[in-house]
RNA sequence: GUGGCUAUAGCUCAACGGUUAGAGCACUGGUCUGUGGAACCAGUGAUACGGGUUCGAUUCCCGUUAGCCACCCCA
């Protein structure tokens, strides 16, 4: 950095958006090897869509009343004339449903085996304000499962986003709703419209604004007025038709039946237009100091969707679960994060001669796919023994001028401080038979990483 | 969009309307070419930006920007 930049402004992060620093790299690896973990368990297949998607993917199916669309969207027109798809509005993606279900159709997958069952990891946009756990990017894992609309489905995905909290250490629990389908809904929102209207008077500001916008969501203002009227609103379940009725009561039976914790909530409307029947959210169990129980995620049911977009008819039911949600969860909780092994040995090296058999013995170990960390820079032992502490290395190998003559090596158990001398020819078999399993695991996190990167 | 709080080094914090803005941690180098998690010595590094009051502002005032938090909404 100059040193007085008086006339140079720093440039910085964009409000609201975040590094995802080394630092974080521990916690980011332990939630995505449980994403591993879950989507091989249930055998979802990976998908991940653009950044960049036309305005109206989004504002025809989010709604063009939600928050998101309204007023959250980083939206821009691509200049004209430049380029074919000039002209064109343009926005980053809020959110993952509608883009997958557009992928769905453009690439035919009605003519897979049904359901086709999805997961992705992608970056998400909202311009909103910055706020504890409200990022302007910030990441979601998402399972969409298309094309059955057995309610059995509905419960199967809540049961994959218990068990991968349960992965996680996270122990969460699931508001549920119906809020009936494109056959019911109007005669509920009728009725709905009708008992706000004659009591609109006492109605917050907002709620009045909803009442025509979107009477919908007049049932999750927080105002207390508000609720107070709320209190004897008719209520969605007794409008819901016998399909719609029937359905929910089959999905609640399976989480019954395996004991995944739900709580109805008549009024869990939420702030996505395309959702049909089943709605639900996902919260921590647990209520933070405030009496809130922090939200991990929200899905339902979307079986128009599909036909929103110019598709086929395609039922369809997902989850978004936020991973840095996730992450401050397990941080609050305390969950323990298994450290992470960078670096499984260390060379360290006394003397000219040593210094030259190390630089091989270096590459030699990192060809067989050794992870090695070494200060060849370095005379003092001191100095490589500290080094290889502040690596958090395993083992360190200790090669001077003694151990040259013997043809031997000094192998040293950073964490006990034992040491032994091993054969020179034989280090790579001692060190196979002492480095263990964690250190497989990260390898395959680490590729695992590579992937994501790729995308991001 | 509305409101509250904040802004000094990479981090945590100090200080004063007045000479050269201090400390701990971290970082770099050294003691240190035969043993790290330690000690000692030295070093790098900061008053967010713009304006005002003042002889003098890092300090007081205003604005801007940014951050945190709450509302709204959500991941």
């Amino acid at each position: 950095m100059s040193k007085k930049t008086n006339k140079n402004i720093k440039v910085q992060l964009l409000k609201g958006f975040k590094d995802i620093l080394p630092e974080h790299e521990k916690y980011w690896f332990y939630v995505v090897d449980k994403v591993i973990k879950i989507v091989k368990d249930y055998n979802l297949s990976f998908i991940n869509t653009p950044v960049l998607e036309e305005a109206q993917l989004f504002e025809r199916t989010v709604g063009e009343g939600s928050d998101i669309v309204h007023k959250e969207m980083y939206k821009f027109n691509l200049p004209k004339g430049d380029s074919e798809d000039g002209g064109k509005t343009v926005v980053l993606r809020p959110e993952g449903t509608a883009a997958v279900m557009r992928a769905y159709i453009e690439h035919g997958m009605l003519n897979q085996p049904q359901p086709v069952k999805l997961w992705y990891l992608m970056p998400m946009f909202r311009r909103e304000k910055p706020q504890s756990g409200r990022f302007r990017q910030h990441h979601q894992f998402g399972i969409e499962v298309i094309g059955d609309q057995a309610p059995v489905i509905d419960a199967q995905v809540m049961i994959i986003v218990y068990s991968f909290l349960k992965y996680l250490g996270l122990d969460i629990k699931f508001p549920v709703n119906s809020i009936g389908d494109r056959e019911c809904r109007p005669a509920y929102i009728n009725a709905l419209t009708s008992y706000l209207s004659s009591r609109q008077r006492q109605l917050c500001t907002d709620c009045k604004r909803r009442l025509k916008t979107n009477p919908l969501r007049v049932l999750d203002c927080k105002e207390e007025k508000c609720q107070l009227i709320l209190e004897d609103a008719p209520q969605i379940v007794d409008y819901l038709c016998d399909e719609c009725r029937n359905h929910f009561v089959a999905v609640l039976e399976y989480l019954d039946e395996l004991d995944i914790p739900y709580e109805l909530d008549n009024k869990l409307v939420r702030g996505i237009d395309y959702y049909e029947r089943t709605t639900f959210e996902v919260v921590l169990k647990n209520p933070d100091e405030d009496g809130k129980n922090l939200s991990l995620g929200g899905g339902g049911r979307y079986d128009g969707l599909s036909e929103q977009l110019g598709g086929r008819p395609a039922p369809g039911v997902g989850v978004g679960l936020g991973i840095e949600r996730i992450i401050g969860a397990l941080r609050t909780a305390g969950v323990e994060i298994p450290s992470f092994v960078r670096y499984e040995v260390f060379i360290a090296q006394l003397g000219k001669e040593a210094k030259k058999k190390a630089l091989r013995l270096f590459e030699d170990l990192k060809a067989e796919g050794w992870r090695v960390a070494e200060a060849f820079s370095k005379d003092s032992l001191s100095t490589q023994l500290e080094k290889a502490d502040k690596l958090g290395v395993q083992y360190a190998l200790i090669l001077g001028q003694k151990e040259i003559m013997d043809g031997t090596i000094i192998l040293r158990d950073m964490s006990s401080g034992m040491q032994e001398e091993v054969n020179f020819e034989k280090i790579k078999d001692v060190l196979k038979k002492r480095i263990t399993q964690p250190q497989v695991i990260v390898r395959d996190l680490d590729d695992g990483d590579q992937e994501k990167d790729g995308e991001n």
